[in-house]
Formats: structure tokens, sequence, C-alpha cells
DNA sequence: ACCTGAACACCGTTCAAGT
DNA sequence: ACCTGAACACCGTTCAAGT
């Protein structure tokens, strides 16, 4: 006899996005996530695969959380202090997006607008490698204040803009590029 | 009645390290570190008090590795490339150092000796500024990599030098450094 | 078509009992 | 002083049974 769904991916999807951000990764269980939704643990896999697919899922949701926060942003120290402000504010989503758990696309959804950003600084040729080199000093810089490399000493927001100025001005410097040494740009990110 | 140990701390960390390298984090498990050391699962709590000390202690047992790998090199790219090496070995073993997992020490433990060479080339006022840049970008980029969010294009390799290009130059160039706008260096990594 | 309870395997942790 | 088996709580996953 049929039965309409008494959850839902996307609803399973939000609670576990939830118990991410309250709790860290480790709290993202399947018996939490059934208990949030009003379900038990086994009705779960009506709607996914296993754990690892369902933090995937979550991994997905955070990266387009993110997007979000930096949508509608142009300049690229602006986008940078985004990424930063969102960090700290969601700490564990922001180390999931990061930490290869969820789609190949997930990242490169995260930072897709970095690309358009940082192509408007450097020439075209050199955008995505201007792009990546933004993304992972910004990516590296709050894994490292998340992880408390920074905590003994120095002003770390100093420290973030001095990153962004160098940065900026360096890729700023090279505006139009000479002849690229590093090939055609590839469409990741 | 006293008895001799059967098993170490370091036994026991060693262990962990392997299975770590082998199997990812999700394998350091009391069980299996304990089968490994060749005792049962409660004769570890006599050596490390639960499952996230232990993991903290692996973690670092990591930044001593890596540091290990970086130890007698002087010129920045060596380091940086040597990171990269390193990392793309033992991917779990980068992804715990850079966790927040281990101690507060654990990170300027593995980055220490690149302060050093960054002093040589930016002035030393901004040798903590530089030192940071440069660690954040290189720990980023291989974030990154390994998270698989260039695997659609381009040449990573190229992008890595590429990267230490641009940031060598953009440290270089404010070689001596006008009077800094972010304060005293602290003495964190 | 979806949800549930029961079952199984596995893990972290405690503790009384062994040596 | 250290190690062990037994016990308990908890989690992931499967599956037959319910609606």
């Amino acid at each position: 006899m049929p039965t309409p769904p008494r959850t839902s991916r996307d609803q399973i999807i939000t609670a576990g996005y939830t118990l991410l951000n309250e709790l860290g990764l480790s709290a993202v269980t399947m018996q939490a996530v059934a208990t949030r939704v009003g379900v038990r643990a086994p009705s779960l896999y009506k709607h996914v695969a296993d754990l690892p697919a369902l933090r995937a899922l979550v991994a997905d949701a955070a990266a387009r959380d993110l997007a979000t926060h930096l949508a509608g942003l142009d300049q690229l120290s602006d986008m940078a202090h985004a990424l930063r402000t969102w960090a700290l504010a969601h700490p564990h989503a922001f180390r999931l997006t990061f930490s290869g758990v969820g789609s190949p696309e997930t990242m490169a959804t995260a930072s897709a607008s970095l690309l358009r950003a940082s192509a408007s600084i450097a020439g075209n040729a050199d955008a995505l490698n201007a792009a990546r080199l933004l993304t992972a000093w910004a990516t590296g810089f709050i894994t490292m204040e998340l992880a408390g490399a920074f905590q003994l000493g120095g002003d770390v927001d100093a420290a973030f803009r001095y990153g962004i100025d160098r940065i900026t001005a360096a890729l700023t410097t090279r505006n139009p590029p000479p002849a690229s040494t590093t090939g055609t740009p590839g469409p990741s990110h």
C-alpha cells in the first residue's frame, strides 16, 4: 500500500547541515539526523545511500551556502573578507567544504565568483591561476586560523589584510600579463 | 603484582600513524590500534586518555614527520615543493596536521623552518607575515588539490610553480620593507 | 511506497578480576 | 602495574513485517 513520505531528502540535508554547524561533523549521524526529521534511522536509507553519501550532500549544502554569501560581490578583497567572515561563523561548514568529502564540483561552485573577480584584475589568460592563488591563500589562511595556528601572536585581522594587499599587488603588476608559461587555463573553478 | 608493560605510548602512536597513512583517519580506532600493538582495546587507556587524545598525538607525529622532510632546506621554493611532495605522499597525514586536531604547536612546529627562509627574503619585520602568507597559500593549494578542486583542468604542477613565483616576487619587491602597518610580529610560527 | 522494530556487527569506555 | 573479559551505551546497516 503506497503511503506518502514522512520526510524528504531536502529536509534530511537541512537537518544534517544544522547539526554540522551546531555540533560539528561527528554529530552528523544517521540517528541524530533521523531524530531531527522525526523518523527512525533505517528510514533514511529510502532517501540517501548511506552516511558518507549524506555527509557529501551536507558538504554540497555548505558550499551552496557559502556561494550565497559571496554572490553579488565583485571586489576581490570584499570576497576574501566575506569568505573569512562566513568561515569564522561556520567553522565546521568551512572545513567540510574544503575537505574533499563533497562532489568534485563543490569547491568550484563555492569559488566560482572568485574567478570572475580575478579576471578583471589579472589578464584573462592568467585568470585561472590568479583565482587559484587567491582562493588557495584565503583557504589556507582561514584553515590555519581555525586550527589555532595564529593564536600565539600578532594581529590576525591585519595579517589577513596584509595578504590581500600583497596578493592583489602581485596579480595586478602583471596586467596585461606576458605570454603565460603555464599552459592553457582549464575549465575548473 | 607489578608486571612490565606489554606496549608503550610511542608504539601506540606509531601504530596509529601507520593506520592513518594506510587507511585514513577513520581507521585510527582504539580497536585497530590495539590489535596492531598486540593488546586489547581497554589496555590502551593505561597509555592514552581516550580516542581524541590518541588522534591528537597522531597529529603531532604527522607534524614531526613533515618537519623532518623540511629540515635542511633553505630555499623557500624548495620548501614549498617539499611540503607538496610530502602531502601528496601522505594525504591523510597532511590533512590531519592542518585540521586543528593536534596541539596548538603542531602546525607551528611543521612550518617553523618556513619562517627562517622567509626572513631571508622579506625583511625581518615582515618575516612573520611573509611566512604566514606562503604557508597559508601552499597549505590551501594542496588542500584544494587533494580535494579534487583542480581535477577538471590545467597543469597543476605549473600552477604551483606560478604561485611560488608570484608570491616570492611579491615578498621580494618589498625588501627592505617600508614601515609595516600590521603591528609587531608575535612569537607564533 | 514508505516506515518500523528487531537483529547483527562494530566501536568507545568502564571496571572488577586476573597475573 | 598492567592486561583482560564482560558489560553497557551507542552507531551503521539490513530486512522482514507492518500500514
